[in-house]
DNA sequence: GCAACATATACCCATATCGGTATGCGTCAA
DNA sequence: TTGACGCATACCGATATGGGTATATGTTGC
């Protein structure tokens, strides 16, 4: 089974360092295949491979310019993951306290859901 | 190479679905590994192992309670990733009509799909 | 058509990952 | 001490991943 497939999966296509720094720099405007490899030390083909994934969970667009195929951002798919994340919003800010307090509720009530 | 370690890495920890829902759980308060594996459907060696992940990149903390081991949330980590995406928020309202733009001024014409 | 260029894909490799089963280790109760 | 319980880890297998090189596909210009 390994990892579940990256594809269609927004999680983790952005689990991946390299294919941030690609969503990263295309806020700053589209760019063709080669700039983007060459702004992030990538190899073309590396470039590619990652924008395959990036093109196939939805994050970037691509549209042909003559020769090049210009990728863009579609952040649309983001949005999922700063809600999921928000829903911990209020637990990052005292997790500590929150922590203790459970263990103490746990330590006399072995209370389950 | 294969993909970077899931340890050391918040992205990485929460690409697997499984890993989100054992973070989901535990904001209902603390559990001991069993109670999670049994609530999420997991073997017991299952759940252990990715909880070890999510205690390696700090999402989790856990505590002895006598044969047990409680693990509860720590949520503090999460924060970098709502922010990363969050830098993406103005863009997933318009991603169309900028990605239009960027088109007409890139070349005048052209759009697929 | 042909050459040059831009990009995608095919392969191959080394490794990491998830899942399961078996097992080791610590803790508690009798 | 012994046995049951709770959990972690070791090990194994199947597969996916990232990276590199070579190559196929497609486009442009001559």
């Amino acid at each position: 089974m390994a990892r579940a497939a990256t594809t269609s999966d927004v999680f983790n296509a952005i689990a991946e360092p390299q294919r941030r720094d690609i969503l990263a720099l295309l806020r700053a405007g589209d760019r063709p295949v080669t700039e983007l490899a060459q702004e992030l030390g990538l190899t073309q083909p590396g470039a590619s491979k990652h924008l395959r994934v990036l093109r196939e969970v939805g994050l970037v667009r691509d549209r042909k310019a003559g020769k090049q195929r210009v990728y863009g951002l579609d952040a649309r798919g983001l949005r999922p993951v700063h809600e999921w994340t928000g829903g911990f919003e209020r637990f990052w800010n005292e997790s500590f306290d929150r922590l203790d307090s459970y263990v103490r509720e746990l330590e006399q009530t072995r209370q389950e859901e």
